[in-house]
DNA sequence: TGAAATGTTGGGGCG
DNA sequence: ACGCCCCAACATTTC
């Protein structure tokens, strides 16, 4: 168990803490404390709660709805998510004598207002990495502390930032495997767990609730994604369900997108209804208590280390969202395939694997990740269609899109990025269909039309007999997109 | 967290 | 018995 003063810059350490947490602060030393709620939706291991909650006299958990964000991600599966996580959220506040305020509008007026109403002391909130946030938050710090209020910026959504993992030259790492060697160093050392339970204080008095809209108020209620549950009780489950079985065997299985081999956790760890903090503490528990599960566990752990990685990138290197990490790349011509593109997010490119996937993103708002490489070595390598394209498409469509995760897996497709997929490496999607979905179970599961259609030629249905007739041919020649793609690559080289 | 082309090796058929 | 060819299997190189 760590202390929580310990995981946040800038603010004064947790002076009171020599024991756990909720051990209070002397009367006289506390104060009204706001916690803003972002992506933390959660009541346990939440750093930066903890710290408003140590802190604090009273405390007000806040949420704003801001309307820039909802409307420019265009992302309604995304927001039904939000919107059960925090319905959630407030049930569980509501359970312990506490309360969601919720606001609608602009942060960097509703924060200061509500700083002001509340006759607050201490800002609390959990650090976001991405430049929008990082500007707004630097706005909102400013202005809480002219009007006195003191703010607590805490790491709380990654396990270690790009700044405490620096390389010998003290530069931001660029490539994944030596920052997983340096993380997995500091981790031993640190052996950061989860924060033990929270006691919240009773919130400030006279504060109007505000409400939570529903799906309606927001636009989203015709959206027909079937999203899971949201809530920190759902993520838990989640968690204790998949390091009960299927984490065993998480190296083999990871790659098979028929299996339900993966924890799914993705969504949860986006608005944080849990933590990577409790994700990998309870992980490496259960690798020291089964030591068959540890290969399992290990390579889990290191899905979770890239998305610390992602992270740092994004934090070390804001204009990835707008441009190619590597310049060299910006010299690559892409097409304007309206058509390609078009067939591309409706799942009907004639590439089973590549359809059965964008399928599945419509379906669910998720998709198994060894189907996301493929679909976006498709994109990019077959279709020769920008990256960003397809970044922006599954920013909307992912329960789970989060801009740092989504940019460097795309970034990493296009052979863009920071330790990227060499350019000349081009995923086959027959191949890579006829070895992760061996049987054709996950393409029948999102493209029936393939239902009849044998193993043999379900990765390459026209080559079948009898081709079935509702499923469209391929709508490019695979083998020959490759070598239009090595050729427009080149250009990396040179100039 | 590739795939395809090219090179090498070795066994077997066969004159 | 021997050389030659074919080709699968495997390894290496190239993109």
């Amino acid at each position: 168990m760590r202390l929580p003063g310990a995981a946040c810059q800038g603010g004064a350490p947790f002076a009171g803490g020599e024991v756990g947490l909720g051990v209070a602060l002397p009367a006289e030393e506390r104060v009204r404390a706001l916690h803003w709620f972002r992506s933390d939706l959660r009541l346990r291991d939440n750093v930066a709660l903890a710290e408003a909650a140590a802190r604090g006299e009273r405390l007000v958990c806040a949420f704003v709805l801001d309307d820039r964000l909802l409307g420019e991600s265009g992302a309604p599966a995304r927001i039904r998510f939000l919107l059960d996580c925090l319905g959630r959220l407030d049930a569980d506040l509501r359970r312990r004598g506490q309360r969601l305020v919720v606001r609608h509008g602009d942060p960097c007026r509703e924060i200061p207002r509500l700083l002001e109403q509340a006759r607050a002391g201490l800002l609390t909130f959990d650090r976001d990495y991405a430049p929008f946030a990082r500007t707004r938050d630097a706005t909102i710090s400013r202005a809480a502390e002219k009007q006195g209020v003191e703010v607590l910026d805490c790491k709380d959504r990654v396990i270690f930032e790009g700044s405490e993992l620096r390389t010998q030259q003290g530069t931001p790492y660029r490539v994944f495997t030596p920052f997983k060697n340096a993380w997995w160093r500091r981790y031993r050392e640190e052996q950061p767990g989860p924060i033990g339970p929270i006691r919240l204080p009773p919130p400030v008095g006279g504060l109007a609730a505000g409400s939570l809209p529903d799906a309606a108020a927001l636009g989203v209620a015709g959206d027909a994604t079937e999203i899971p549950v949201g809530g920190e009780e759902a993520a838990r489950r989640r968690l204790r369900s998949f390091l009960a079985g299927p984490v065993a065997r998480y190296r083999e299985d990871r790659d098979l997108p028929a299996l339900d081999g993966t924890s799914r956790l993705s969504p949860y760890l986006r608005l944080g209804a849990i933590s990577a903090r409790t994700c990998v503490d309870a992980a490496l528990e259960l690798a020291q208590a089964e030591p068959k599960a540890e290969p399992g566990v290990r390579s889990w752990v290191e899905e979770l280390v890239w998305r610390d990685f992602y992270h740092a990138v994004l934090s070390d290197n804001p204009h990835v969202l707008r441009r190619n990490f590597r310049p060299e790349f910006d010299r690559v011509r892409w097409n304007e395939d309206e058509a390609g593109f078009a067939a591309w997010c409706e799942g009907r490119t004639g590439f089973p694997i590549v359809d059965a996937g964008m399928r599945q993103l419509a379906r669910t708002g998720w998709m198994h990740n060894r189907v996301r490489m493929i679909v976006a070595s498709f994109l990019t390598k077959d279709l020769l269609v920008d990256w960003r394209r397809g970044e922006r498409f599954f920013y909307a469509k992912l329960v789970d899109g989060d801009p740092a995760s989504n940019n460097g897996g795309w970034q990493w497709a296009a052979s863009t990025g920071t330790d990227a997929q060499p350019w000349f490496r081009i995923f086959n999607p027959v191949t890579q269909g006829e070895r992760f979905d061996p049987k054709g179970v996950y393409v029948r599961r999102f493209v029936p039309e393939l239902a009849k259609v044998s193993a043999r030629f379900v990765h390459k249905p026209w080559e079948s007999p009898a081709p079935p007739a509702d499923y469209p041919a391929p709508i490019l020649d695979h083998a020959s997109r490759r070598l239009e793609a090595l050729r427009r690559f080149e250009v990396v080289r040179s100039g």
